[in-house]
DNA sequence: ACCGATCTGTACGGTAGCGCACATAGCAGG
DNA sequence: CCTGCTATGTGCGCTACCGTACAGATCGGT
């Protein structure tokens, strides 16, 4: 995007390259590119981490976990954004689990590098508190979403969210798995996946959706998609997920 | 708290008596005391704001609002925060409604001063990211106890949470207002909160509610209070909002 | 003491989503 | 090709909560 030359790029993390050039390169270094597959935990509740993730291809989810084992996703992180935001903002860990929604690549980089290049006051730090925001209403809208909305407009806004995260139109899920992303029950999901699949919008073929109709999907999705969206925009422009099929404010 | 004296002391912002004495010396001069009512609006959805609020008797609520003017309340801040995370964290405004819970006191301050006082980097900096992240995950835990558990339930978290925050066992507060922060029916909370009557753990007279058997409520009310609590703890400690009535993590 | 406004209680049909049970359908490996 | 596993589809009774309507209770003001 900031790329002078025609160059092939190589997939990227778009909160790394919003940085200035002294800033990429002193962290360049330091980021190790690794395969995260499907399913794979990050870190359980509580449970201490020490390093942060850039996702590039993949897709990693938070979800929160009850005493009964009922899971909610609250917040999901893709190119656009970093896994671990408690390690700069002092507080190490974070009582939630974290899982990979969707296989593929990420830069991992130490907590406490970061944290370096944090405390240095310059536009990472920046970046990072403006992100923070960003997730912060992200979180919210999520709660009133919960809330609220019917699980057939979540499952829209779902699909819609991690379309704007991947490069391709198919997203490799089972319905179990997105049942405990979205905090209902499985047969939920099959039937709110049946319908949009009788509308046309989708297809689903065993741990596999491909979407047909992105349109029609946001035709039927909540407003909660586009706030969150907006928001994005505003606070870290030019740092917005996904491939920007033309959704605008009203 | 921390006064070696037995001092009559003035109600205080927790997260300011945390701080070390030069800076509170610095701030002190630019908080503003200031009497909030019940009902009063600090801001609507997305308005510009220019200035933030330490509260000390008073409650604020942060609720979201839907097109369809459905409402969530997804945080609550007392004597133990701030409002207004969005000014630090540099985006300025939030997409929210922030009213007040409970009429009280706050202080006053204007954003770009506590902007200053923050790029500082020493300990306003610290706490107030460490703010943030107990923030952030009271706000998750509210996106999940809002997908799984029962009005009853997130009733008494509600009225915990409130009471943590006040200096008496007395909340004014009518039932329309709490179905707006619980997002739910007004006569839901009638009915929920007949039940906590008629065990005798509250009583309740038009706007007005007494709360006469706090270990009852804490018997009752969902894991999500203690949750939050808890993590406010390991990140804040001192900083902990009300009085202390003895709840520990089992 | 009265009135009007506001707040609270109650009732009732409607429905979204749950919990459970089970039937079917793809896929993988021997 | 058969077997077993995992993923998906479907049905059914149940419950929490909603939307609506209305009746009583309590309060503040004149």
């Amino acid at each position: 995007m900031n790329s002078p030359t025609g160059a092939i790029k190589k997939p990227a993390n778009y909160l790394l390259e919003a940085l200035p050039g002294d800033v990429k390169s002193r962290l360049a270094p330091h980021l190790i590119p690794l395969s995260v597959p499907l399913g794979m935990s990050i870190c359980e509740s509580g449970l201490q981490m020490d390093h942060v993730l850039f996702p590039t291809t993949a897709i990693i989810s938070l979800l929160y976990v009850l005493e009964n084992g009922s899971t909610a996703e609250v917040a999901v992180v893709g190119n656009e954004g970093i896994v671990g935001i408690a390690m700069f903002l002092g507080g190490a860990t974070m009582p939630n689990r974290t899982i990979v929604q969707s296989a593929g690549e990420v830069y991992q980089m130490s907590g406490s590098l970061l944290q370096e290049e944090f405390n240095r006051g310059g536009e990472l730090h920046h970046l990072l508190l403006k992100y923070t925001l960003a997730m912060v209403n992200q979180m919210a809208q999520t709660a009133v979403c919960n809330r609220h909305h019917t699980i057939d407009q979540q499952l829209c806004r779902w699909l819609l969210l991690s379309l704007d995260r991947l490069s391709t139109n198919e997203l490799v899920m089972t319905q179990e798995l997105i049942a405990d992303m979205l905090g209902v029950r499985r047969e939920g999901v099959t039937e709110a996946a049946g319908k949009l699949q009788a509308a046309g919008l989708i297809r689903y073929q065993r741990g596999r959706i491909t979407v047909l109709d992105r349109p029609g999907l946001e035709a039927r999705v909540c407003e909660c998609y586009e706030v969150v969206r907006n928001e994005f925009q505003r606070l870290l422009p030019g740092v917005i997920a996904g491939s920007d099929s033309g959704m605008r404010p009203k």
